[in-house]
DNA sequence: GTTAATGCAAACGGTTTGCAGGGGT
DNA sequence: ACCCCTGCAAACCGTTTGCATTAAC
């Protein structure tokens, strides 16, 4: 479900979307889009900073935060707030929802169209005109009952 | 959906859990619980602490905190993690999921039994298993929908 | 009387902000 | 040349923690 684009096409991309915006088009930024739109996790602010200390050893968690708060307000990020600790962000825009370990803390995407076009109860109707809606699973993955399962059986 | 229970007959239920889980039952507690059960909103833990200052003027906000994480290992509250600030708490039970209006973010339940015996789809089947489906919709509510159409005609 | 809970204050961690210098347009 | 963005450091705010006192058992 990653959406694969070139280098140049990012760029091209993000260039127009900066311009109509009417902001500027940064090493930094494009380094933050680049690393969120090739993380398949959902990382915080402060995975992305570890992550560009190699490349840009000088950028400051705070900019991290000013860019993708920015993205945010391009839409070209979601904010997660999953775990109740930290911020996550969702370079993935496809309408998805999240299945959250709570052994390991992963998170994995989701896909159910059938939901997504399901009409809500009434009651939901009556509260007001939804625009978003998203599924929170939690539970113990895959991994962890095969972990778990060899824990019993040594 | 609200459970309607005397005093008397809440302290009997608490000193009975407290009992069972080797915990004091001290005043603080139970006016915590009394204000959890009481609300019919999602308070915050500061929330709880400015209603309780009227009837115990000396509490302190740490040990809202620590009570509401207490009584979140008792399972007698859930914690929220839906706006991505404060935690939220709620002592509704009662398997529900959340309409957040993104105007003037009030919170309100939702009860939907056929989404919850629902099967879940293949691919969040073979993730892991899932004790737990919470759903949080986004819009905006029917009385900011009134008022904003209030502004358009005056 | 023992032990745990409270209140106070200080620490904590993630996030935000004020400011001066640097880079994009 | 202009102004926005960055990096740095400090502030910020919700939450947690260490400690002495107080209250429940």
């Amino acid at each position: 479900m990653t959406i694969v684009t070139t280098d140049k096409q990012q760029v091209a991309q993000l260039k127009d979307i900066f311009k109509r915006a009417g902001i500027k088009l940064t090493h930094q930024r494009l380094e933050v889009y680049s690393a969120m739109t090739s993380a398949d996790d959902h990382p915080s602010a402060e995975t992305i900073y570890l992550r560009l200390q190699k490349k840009i050893p000088t950028i400051a968690l705070d900019t991290i935060y000013r860019t993708l708060t920015t993205f945010e307000e391009l839409g070209l990020v979601k904010k997660l707030h999953l775990m109740g600790e930290r911020t996550l962000f969702d370079a993935n825009l496809h309408q998805h929802h999240h299945f959250v370990c709570n052994r390991c803390q992963a998170i994995h995407d989701i896909y159910w169209p059938e939901f997504d076009n399901s009409v809500l109860p009434d009651p939901a109707d009556v509260m007001g005109l939804a625009h978003s809606r998203h599924i929170e699973l939690r539970g113990v993955c895959t991994r962890c009952m095969e972990e778990l399962d060899d824990q019993k059986k040594p």
